[in-house]
DNA sequence: ACAGGATCCTGGGGGC
DNA sequence: TGCCCCCAGGATCCTG
């Protein structure tokens, strides 16, 4: 459920807490996430002095001091966060690293999507983003560039979306948020919409990103950035979770189909299969 | 080559 | 109130 606004909230969350600590320890739970944690990495780290924290994607990424690495995905449940001093042994704590302040930072994640990963150096990050096939970050994308991808795929725009080799960090909710915003049905063969509603994509992509993170992305169920304050985007929500609800623009009730083996919400009046009378959906 | 389905995992919600 | 079942979906693996 974290997505690139989450997930890029959480690192600013973070960044004023982490920066320029220095790890005393690791600890690691025995349950194993979607990647193993080496324990060799736990005595790479000890030491080291964290230079920095980014996003790229849906990962986190600390920068250490000897030009080392530590990725972080959340997965669908996973919270990452600064605690003070003592271990609350809380469950599901899958890595923490004890800083020589004795605060921690502590990657909490239920479900066990999430995983933390080490690299050794700058090289070795690149080649592992390189093995994802992580694609551009949407703010860094040119139109030219979601073109491109559109026109090389007969999948849907929605499985094009979640695709994170075209674009790195959106998932099922901005997907569905995004094709909203830009009154393209989500079932829309990507090869066959035509270029000005690719470049509506794209505009909108962007849009519907830049305002989640000005809102500190979505907390539904459970999601709280790193600082442990809620998100506000969700009350923001045109399409998703909104099934039989009227929609925003035109009241009609919004849809939910299956696309890609995910719930999709859409507008059949705002965005409708044919691109006909796309400039003036009807009011009701 | 490409698209879609199954899989992993737990907590929460609906139905009875 | 309790229990069961199903659902949520990010990434990866498998099948057609």
């Amino acid at each position: 459920m974290p997505e690139l606004p989450e997930v890029e909230t959480v690192v600013r969350d973070l960044r004023p807490l982490v920066v320029a600590a220095k790890i005393a320890r690791v600890r690691t739970s025995r349950h194993s996430l979607r990647r193993r944690w080496n324990r060799r990495w736990s005595r790479m780290l000890l030491g080291c002095t964290i230079r920095g924290i980014r996003r790229r994607g849906k990962w986190v990424v600390l920068d250490l001091d000897d030009s080392s690495h530590v990725l972080f995905h959340l997965g669908m449940s996973g919270r990452l966060n600064v605690r003070d001093g003592k271990d609350s042994g809380e469950p599901h704590t899958h890595v923490t690293f004890v800083f020589e302040d004795g605060r921690s930072l502590r990657l909490r994640d239920p479900r066990r999507f999430g995983c933390a990963v080490y690299l050794a150096t700058d090289e070795a990050l690149h080649r592992f983003f390189q093995g994802l096939y992580l694609g551009p970050e949407p703010f860094d994308m040119g139109r030219g560039d979601l073109r491109a991808a559109a026109a090389r795929t007969r999948r849907n725009l929605k499985a094009m979306l979640l695709d994170q080799s075209v674009v790195a960090g959106v998932g099922n909710i901005y997907a569905d948020e995004t094709l909203f915003e830009a009154r393209l049905h989500p079932a829309l063969q990507a090869n066959r919409v035509s270029p000005q509603g690719i470049d509506r994509l794209h505009r909108s992509l962007k849009r519907v990103l830049r305002q989640a993170i000005e809102l500190r992305g979505s907390s539904i169920r459970d999601f709280l950035g790193g600082n442990g304050h809620k998100g506000n985007y969700q009350d923001n929500f045109r399409v998703y979770g909104r099934e039989g609800l009227p929609c925003r623009r035109c009241s009609q009730p919004i849809q939910r189909i299956r696309l890609a083996g995910r719930s999709t919400f859409f507008c059949p009046n705002c965005q409708p299969r044919s691109s006909h009378n796309r400039n003036e959906p009807n009011e009701s």
